[in-house]
DNA sequence: TTTATTTACGAATACGTTTAAGTGAACGCA
DNA sequence: TGCGTTCACTTAAACGTATTCGTAAATAAA
């Protein structure tokens, strides 16, 4: 290419070894401060920048961590993202971006690019559409593995989740509270145990309140939206419940539009609830009750763990938090 | 570490020397069908994953592409993003990502870490902070670069933008066509071409309208979103416009805030347009009228040239398209 | 048959770092 | 004085791949 600075072109320059130059770049102690000193000078003044691709094959570090999630452009992972730059940034460490659009083989064919080597740690938020663990078996005794919100059982590694069915008993509870009886839910992440667990915290909340669950209530997620919306549409018309805890913020909108569709006031003839991280909740119309999870700290708290096993600091299972949703009470709910 | 499989095991193992292994892996002329399937065949069943690190050191060539952007966490660049990463992943290419947060520095420091050889190329978005160029002078005759949707003059690189002017002139003569003169204008991004054609446009459609351009109904961003707030509430209480024109979709929800709090009615007291992707615009109350960035495109395209520059394929300077917004009129405007 | 060309492969080197092992000088201590 | 240490540095060998330059055999051309 060109005439590249390396670490080669400060030893000629300043009369010393290759070796020296490194160790000092380094900060090693084995090097004088004089010869340090001189280095970082000469460094800064020919703006060298100590090449990655060497460094990384020599010494096995790479500075870089992978995030896999299902979707960029959604606002909780968007926030997520934030807070695990923020952390590595503070590090000085790369952040790769994966998306797996819901799908399973594409996660799977990341777990297993990313197992040559070119990347330290990696932070993942299971797809909806995972049923099979074995890739993420393999991947976790390989390379540091933090999971966060979407996680599966059965693997060892260090889970970051948010107290998914005390907020959704919590939620459920504040609908029966405001005089539904007849509540449906909408069920996303079925296979996860983020997805279960809200799914046991609506159900108990029921029977906490002697109401019986009832399995027409209770529909699942359809990726295409054309018939989500028809599913939606189809279990509020036909099933007439009195209100709707919509488990994962997709679910949300449409339910706002199925209401439109058929000229139901909210939250007169239906309430709504959702997990959700929108920012215009406030502004809809009629506001939107939401459960919203602390997905930047969620991230911070994450990429924050996968720094501790890079770094190799021993911490307990029970130092691993469990962040706390906020059941935000607005109009779509009632208002109280 | 441990013993991870490399062509040298691949060599050993089918008795051919690394040098075969290696143009097989790579597809090579030189090589024979019946070698590289061999070669093939036993690299996908010992699960042989290219080192990357050592690839790109002997190669020079990263896979990887470097987006650096203002913010994950807003629906304009979450949605860019989703069109890199899909172009990208066509391409197996891997996507770093790094928010500056609209700080110069931190945009400096990252375009001059990547000058290392992390990365083959780059997508930037300006950040608003930014009103020195020099480092994206040095940056783009040392790797190709591609500045999309906040981009700056004279620099001499591919830029992938929207009609700001048209679209920006276009929301003006609709907010006027619905009976405002008054028409306030929420100016950011002033230090950039985005900023300034999108403030051109409002204020060549009040000229063509012998409308007089007032000043005092200009005014700028503080990122402080406390003080943000309170220009806009002064701006709005002293200057009393009929109608807001906001630049970025960060001005909005303030503006409605305000609104609510100084019991003004939208439409009928104050008419709101703005630049925003808000997926929520159709529901808030009342309905936001917006501009529409195609935001997924533009990742898209600007993607797609940077790979057309990686892979040395020529083009025109006219083959670079200037992506159209679309207005959505909608209550907030009066609805029609 | 002889010569030229193509085919299929191998040997060796380089990419820019990091690091284990070594070295001479200076110093401390008995 | 002799011995062991410490200090500050150097030598040399990796890390795993891509690539240039050969080369022997096979094929084609003469």
């Amino acid at each position: 290419m060109k005439g590249n600075v390396t670490v080669k072109t400060l030893a000629k320059e300043l009369n010393i070894s290759i070796a020296t130059v490194s160790k000092a770049l380094n900060d090693s102690y084995e090097i004088s401060v004089d010869t340090k000193q001189k280095v970082w000078d000469l460094a800064k003044k020919l703006k060298y920048e100590r090449n990655p691709a060497a460094s990384n094959l020599r010494s096995h570090k790479t500075r870089t961590i992978a995030v896999i999630i299902p979707e960029v452009a959604n606002n909780f992972f968007s926030l997520a993202i934030n807070g695990i730059e923020e952390i590595a940034r503070k590090r000085d460490y790369h952040v790769l971006i994966y998306q797996t659009h819901e799908n399973s083989e594409t996660e799977t064919a990341f777990t297993e690019s990313l197992l040559s080597g070119r990347v330290d740690g990696i932070l993942i938020s299971v797809s909806s559409g995972t049923e099979n663990y074995d890739h993420f078996r393999e991947l976790v005794d390989k390379i540091p593995v933090v999971f966060f919100d979407r996680t599966i059982e059965g693997i060892d590694a260090v889970k970051i989740t948010t107290d998914d069915y005390e907020s959704a008993y919590q939620a459920t509870c504040h609908l029966i509270e405001n005089g539904c009886s007849n509540i449906a839910y909408l069920y996303a992440l079925s296979n996860l145990c983020t997805g279960q667990r809200r799914l046991e915290g609506y159900k108990d909340a029921l029977a906490a309140h002697q109401l019986a669950i009832n399995n027409d209530l209770i529909i699942g997620y359809d990726k295409n939206p054309d018939q989500n919306y028809e599913n939606i549409k189809q279990l509020i018309s036909v099933q007439k419940p009195d209100a709707v805890f919509s488990s994962i913020e997709e679910f949300a909108l449409p339910c706002y539009y199925v209401c439109r569709e058929l000229g139901l006031n909210i939250p007169n003839d239906l309430k709504i609830i959702s997990f959700s991280n929108l920012s215009t909740a406030p502004l809809l119309s009629p506001s939107l009750t939401t459960i919203t999870q602390p997905a930047f700290e969620i991230g911070k708290e994450a990429a924050g763990f996968l720094f501790k096993i890079l770094d190799k600091k021993p911490f307990d299972a029970d130092e691993i938090p469990i962040l706390k949703s906020t059941l935000i009470k607005r109009e779509s709910t009632g208002l109280c």
